[in-house]
DNA sequence: TTATTGCATTTTGTATACAAAATGCAAAAT
DNA sequence: ATTTTGCATTTTGTATACAAAATGCAATAA
């Protein structure tokens, strides 16, 4: 069992997790006495949490008025797709530069289990995504890229959506990069990195095409 | 005169003021009770601006021990090039494909003083070029990207050491990468940008080295 | 001398108290 | 019927109180 010395540290989980799972919803209203008593904490750690998860951006406050939980639209979605083309492209490239084995022996790991496989489990498959995405962040070694990456919640905000193409899809291409990386070829590593992303970004745009023609 | 509704905030932007000006200084432990009192107010709205700054990566806490100004070292200002490259070099092309008349006029305005000077005042050019990178990220209208940038201060960190270059080194790289735009040329904007940042961050690392070998 | 222990002081983390602002709603006015 | 006003309730922002942990330092032991 691990021991805080900081509550606001598993409130902050608490409430990613509540954000998550839908406990609490887009644009709801964070009421910190009720919050505050329904985790059974004062509102002082509350308050820290919330000030993460506003510096985060989940959380907007509005002096005076409260804080609310923001609402994810269509326009903020595709822009955090540009914000994960510059950034990832970027750590496939510094990956790449690197030239370190054991980086590329990890990456590879993410998708092992797929490799020979016919039936591919979507959930399984979108959780090795989603760490594939991180650990290209991570393993650069590049703190303050990790920062922005991790603040900027870019992952929770993306997934959770579910996965916008299927394995079929970007089972190939995530083996095309970690190639890249492995042959040193940063150029290749990052054109690939962001033509990946691009193709959702793009497929997210023509199906909000479609809805909005409907 | 601004009235605010929230202590935090100015206590935010003074600390701030504090890091920039050297009033607070690097590696620095900040005792809340004493700051809170040399600034005339409760830790409470103390704590929220400090939270702030650290999710900002400025203030680093350890629990139950205290808040640390954290010490910028060379790897993580390189680290931070890297970082603008990736950003600054996307929000370049996003300008370019928007084909923003009044975004060009804007990025022109902060060099315009400079066009026929013959004698740069260094620190009035630092200023506009600070300015101009960060209009880069601001015009763009991508939210997510601007919150990042904002957020991962990579402007304070990097300014306030001076200009890496010399007004007659940069000036006219900025005039091409406003040329790149206006011409609505991505590719070339994106690449311009990524070797102007990129260039800066060559000669810290040859100073470096220089540093090292003396 | 150098380490170790014990204790007073400082500092942090959390809860709580309280004032000021925002909110909701019923009664009055239009 | 709709708008406006006044007031009770709720909620936020700040200060403060208090316990638990960390720190510093002198006295003791090695």
């Amino acid at each position: 069992m691990i021991e805080y010395t900081d509550l606001s540290q598993p409130i902050y989980k608490r409430l990613k997790e509540m954000i998550r799972n839908g406990e609490l919803k887009q644009g709801e209203k964070i009421v910190q006495e009720k919050i505050a008593e329904e985790l059974g904490v004062s509102r002082t750690p509350l308050m820290k949490a919330l000030l993460a998860l506003e510096n985060e951006y989940l959380v907007e406050s509005i002096p005076r008025r409260g804080m609310y939980l923001r609402v994810l639209d269509y326009k903020e979605i595709i822009d955090i797709y540009v914000c994960r083309e510059a950034l990832e492209g970027m750590a496939a490239r510094v990956l790449a530069e690197k030239k370190d084995k054991s980086a590329v022996q990890k990456l590879k790991t993410c998708f092992a289990p797929f490799l020979n496989q016919s039936e591919i489990d979507e959930k399984e498959y979108a959780e090795a995504d989603e760490n594939f995405h991180s650990l290209l962040i991570k393993l650069t070694g590049n703190a303050p890229l990790d920062n922005i990456y991790f603040f900027s919640n870019i992952h929770d905000k993306v997934v959770g959506h579910g996965l916008v193409r299927t394995p079929q899809d970007t089972l190939e291409e995530h083996f095309n990069i970690i190639k890249a990386i492995e042959d040193g070829d940063a150029d290749k590593a990052e054109t690939l990195v962001r033509s990946h992303i691009n193709k959702s970004k793009e497929l997210l745009i023509n199906q909000h095409k479609i809805q909005k023609s409907e």
